[in-house]
DNA sequence: TCTTGAACCTGGAGTTACTAGAGGAATTAG
DNA sequence: CTAATTCCTCTAGTAACTCCAGGTTCAAGA
């Protein structure tokens, strides 16, 4: 028996993934290419959908593109060993720690400046002076990218 | 009396950021383009080191490009009301919490996907499997792009 | 069955904030 | 004076999409 099939439309609207992203997925190779129809548009079925589903809800927690292809070579290969997986799993969750840590400090940082806000006009606005001011505040190295 | 003047790279060096940014940011109206010499080189004065460090400290706040030219804008009409000033940083401050929140989140599923590995091979490692499974987690309403 | 409007196709450009490289000219230290 | 370093412009690349133009196909109603 021929398996339910679904119109890129249709996954996008199950999913919430956007059409043009749903093609650049396959384009990118995460996405496997599905079946056409005669007037070449895609078919998919059930397991490109959880594919994506995949997709989404690793790039929600922040997994890189590259990432998510090492994630899914390892799930094609259930004899593997499980070391890797959780490797990347550890990482990121390391990486959103620092995101949070440094976030944190800015968030003080800009609760200063807001504060020092008292004037009616800029001449005597602080926020600027602040800014211009890198000394006034403390944090890190200043070498960071303030990367996502 | 002539002020003193600075190569780009002596700007790099007491800045940290690095000569091409520097031009970038010229290139894109940030820092405002320096006197040459006879050979075609840039020359700073100090008033450039201090608009780029005020670009520089702004960016690591987070702000965008975008916002940083509203802000210099500003700060050239000091008679301009505050108000706009002030609404930038407090708007930062907003989009910063934001960003805080989700992430806490986002560690603590990725603290329960971490904990929940303890097999020895991929097809007995709960990562993936978790990370397939949307319905697991319960954060938000899954329309955002995790922007930076 | 025909028609029309929505959904689909491809290819390419635009987005943000840089970063890197090629190929060549200017400056500066010795 | 020469060699090493720094500088110049221009172009292209990065991540992860997003949007658009110009043209096809599909599905549903008349």
């Amino acid at each position: 028996m021929l398996e339910r099939t679904f119109s890129i439309g249709h996954v996008s609207a199950v999913t919430g993934c956007k059409v043009e992203t749903i093609r650049f997925y396959e384009g990118i190779g995460l996405l496997p290419a599905p079946e056409r129809t005669e007037g070449n548009q895609r078919r998919y079925l059930a397991k490109h959908v959880e594919r994506l589903r995949f997709i989404l809800h690793a790039r929600e927690l922040g997994l890189a593109v590259e990432a998510i292809r090492q994630l899914i070579a390892l799930s094609e290969n259930p004899l593997a060993p499980c070391e890797q997986v959780d490797e990347i799993a550890r990482q990121q969750l390391l990486a959103v720690r620092e995101k949070i840590a440094r976030l944190t400090g800015l968030a003080a940082e800009l609760e200063r400046i807001v504060a020092s806000c008292d004037g009616k006009r800029v001449a005597d606005c602080r926020v600027i002076e602040v800014l211009a001011d890198h000394s006034a505040c403390d944090h890190g190295d200043g070498r960071d990218k303030t990367r996502s």
